[in-house]
RNA sequence: GCCGAUGUAGCUCAGCUGGCUAGAGCAGCUGAUUUGUAAUCAGCAGGUCGUGGGUUCGAGUCCCUCCAUCGGCUCCA
């Protein structure tokens, strides 16, 4: 007998030889019919397999991540097993379960694979899933597994098999079909009732660029055909919240080919968005310390090669600005840390002078590949809320817990509730791509643990996510369609000081490097807008709106009315502008409410006879009337709860 | 940069397998209307169909080049 403990800790005995899937229905028969998977010991076991040993045992269904990962590592297979039926010369590699859905990666030789051709891979995978055929592991040694796959000339399993310590290979086999794979599937191909074949992508051969690409294709399976319809459905209402469809809507931002690829234009209403946003965090910096410094959009290309961006980045930037005559080159700025050095070594210091703070909205550029824009989010041309602190190593945590605070406070003010915290530390394989000296970066990569750990901060590390200078602490927030991108950023950095000799003097009376805080709450101005979009679908906090109010005169006799309305709201820093247009007040308020106003203002006759404004509030209607005063308060109050105070 | 897809008026889209002077709604302009809480009516104007080439008697439609955009990969200071 074996002891199954099962996750209310209660325990109870099988036979050994015992089915995961017995145990299920053992527990409720309903529970056995809706399984997908279980673990023994947080180890992943095949709801068919056999246990011969007892332990916590687990049973996964769709609502347990578990169950959807079998779910879609099994529909990977049936995938494969549909590639192979109708190109059986194409050479599989890996496919696994992700996030949403799966994909394989397939090397189809000399074949294009086009979307059309996904169609009917989705036919036959449908006529496969229908066959219900059973999920079953087999295991065989590493030389018969070897030259199972020579003999379908694929090198891509052979090396995958290669790399694998074991001398047993695990295969699962459906139907005909079989697959080097690890294990962890669903009990048969019937499970899945519903499927759609995405997309198809170029995918490199282990991720490296210098290796073949092959041809991924994505997918996304599940129980029931309603359950694929809501989430397509889905995705359609993300498009919605996109910041590029809203950014045109609403006149936030735009491109322009003439301009150039990825080099947004802020249009009047996002330039007042970017700089509330600016003016913001310039009031919070000020009181933190921070001193506001402005440097220019270029250097002398020695400036980066002591920095160190030249050697690792120049030769994929904007190439170099030539002088005429003198032929001196110059570079645009990719960042500001070197300029900022630069100010810091404009005087001598004192230990007692430190921690000296420099912040800039400094505006950099960075020639990222054509495919890799993206509207805002990623761009050749953006703003960094820059920051950098130079102090004593005695200063470290201390400062670096305070930048965490204003990060935090930040995201806030912003309503980003959910975020994740990410540690990027250096690639410990390929330590060569990093400057600096092995001493530093561990004291830059303890200081970053020490202060997340003293804010208790839930967080991830992340190997290989550095900057070249230093490790960093990220926060990730997901975009509409659920892809984390990089917001804030706080970087801990030995390097660059002691590269462009910075130094101060101790107390005793010796020189020292500062140590380098590099900072910036939202990352960059445009993606954080981009975020903030989407995140909002366009209905920022009022404090951060471009307008609060639209005034909207019932006849031509009110406008005089309306102006003076719109002077005396602007008296209280509260924005705002009158629609003069012929329209009817019906055809006002719907394209107030389009353009998403949070205020709107009627005013009529009666409004303009007792001095009053009737309010309406986007999305919720009609709210009363108001005196002038009145709503100068109302307003003025919502602005501000819409706002958190800054306390440390 | 690579793989796949898309590109028709300021915006959203129609235009079947190549065949009259390329259509609609919204936005714009002009006029009428002076309006009370999500679209007043009428008229007008607006497009070298992303670019350049090719096939054809004839190309928005077929082929090629380039550009831009979208979904991925790689990259990301």
């Amino acid at each position: 007998m074996i002891d199954i403990i099962f996750p209310d800790g209660t325990k109870k005995k099988y036979k050994k030889g015992v089915k995961p899937i017995e145990i299920a229905y053992d527990i409720s028969p309903s529970l056995s019919r809706n399984a997908l998977s279980s673990s023994l010991n947080n180890n992943v076991v095949e709801l068919n397999s056999i246990l011969n040993k007892g332990g916590e045992f687990k049973v996964y269904t769709w609502k347990d991540d578990e169950g959807k990962k079998a779910f879609w590592h099994s529909s990977a297979h049936v995938l494969a097993q549909s590639i192979k039926h109708i190109y059986p010369q194409a050479k599989l590699t890996i496919g696994p379960a992700i996030d949403k859905g799966f994909y394989y990666d397939v090397d189809f030789g000399d074949v294009k694979i086009t979307e059309e051709d996904l169609t009917k891979l989705e036919t036959q995978f449908k006529i496969f899933t229908q066959e219900n055929n059973i999920f079953s592991m087999r295991k065989i040694s590493k030389k018969h597994a070897i030259d199972f796959y020579n003999k379908e000339d694929n090198q891509y399993k052979v090396e995958l098999i290669n790399d694998l310590e074991d001398e047993n290979i695990t295969f699962c086999d459906h139907s005909n079909f079989s697959d080097l794979c690890k294990g962890g599937h669903i009990p048969s191909t019937g499970f899945i009732k519903a499927v759609k074949l995405l997309n198809i992508a170029g995918a490199y051969w282990r991720g490296n660029e210098n290796n073949k690409q092959l041809t991924r294709i994505y997918g996304i399976s599940f129980p029931k055909q309603k359950e694929l319809e809501e989430y397509l459905n889905l995705i359609e209402e993300s498009k919605k919240r996109d910041h590029r469809k809203l950014g045109k809507e609403l006149e936030l931002f735009s491109f322009s080919e003439k301009v150039g690829q990825g080099l947004p234009m802020w249009l009047p209403k996002g330039t007042i968005l970017k700089q509330n946003l600016e003016s913001f965090l310039r009031k919070l910096q000020k009181k933190e310390g921070y001193q506001e410094v402005i440097t220019p959009h270029i250097g002398i290309k020695n400036l980066y090669e002591t920095s160190g961006h030249y050697e690792k980045y120049g030769s994929d930037s904007f190439r170099p600005i030539e002088t005429p005559g003198t032929g001196e080159t110059f570079l645009l700025k990719p960042m500001n840390c070197p300029h900022h050095c630069e100010i810091f070594n404009n005087r001598k210091w004192s230990y007692k002078d430190l921690p000296v703070r420099y912040s800039e909205f400094g505006t950099v550029y960075r020639y990222e590949q054509s495919g890799e824009l993206q509207g805002l989010k990623r761009v050749r041309g953006f703003t960094v809320d820059d920051a950098h602190i130079f102090c004593r190593p005695d200063q470290l945590l201390t400062e670096f817990n305070r930048v965490i605070d204003l990060v935090l406070h930040v995201f806030k003010n912003l309503s980003f509730d959910k975020f994740e915290i990410q540690v990027s530390f250096r690639d410990l394989e390929n330590k060569s791509k990093y400057i600096g000296s092995e001493k530093n970066w561990n004291l830059a990569e303890d200081a970053i643990i020490k202060s997340v750990e003293s804010k208790k901060l839930n967080y991830k590390i992340e190997y290989g996510e550095a900057a070249f200078y230093g490790p960093k602490l990220d926060f990730m927030i997901k975009d509409s369609l659920n892809r984390n991108w990089q917001l804030g950023t706080i970087q801990v950095d030995y390097n660059l000081p002691q590269r462009f000799n910075l130094l101060y003097k101790g107390n005793d009376n010796k020189f020292y490097n500062p140590v380098m805080i590099h900072r910036a709450p939202f990352g960059s101005l445009e993606r954080l807008v981009a975020i903030l979009i989407e995140h909002t679908a366009g209905n920022f906090p009022l404090w951060l709106s471009p307008e609060h109010f639209i005034i909207l005169p019932v006849n031509e006799k009110c406008e005089n009315y309306a102006e003076k309305v719109l002077n005396k709201l602007e008296n209280y820093d509260i924005r705002g502008l009158i629609d003069n247009r012929n329209e009817t007040i019906s055809k006002k308020i719907r394209d107030a409410e389009i353009n998403k106003y949070p205020f709107m203002l009627i005013v009529g006759d009666k409004e303009l006879k007792e001095e009053t404004v009737s309010v309406r509030k986007k999305y919720s209607g009609n709210i009363g009337v108001f005196s002038i005063k009145s709503l100068i308060d109302r307003i003025s109050d919502e602005i501000s709860k819409s706002m958190y105070k800054f306390e440390n």
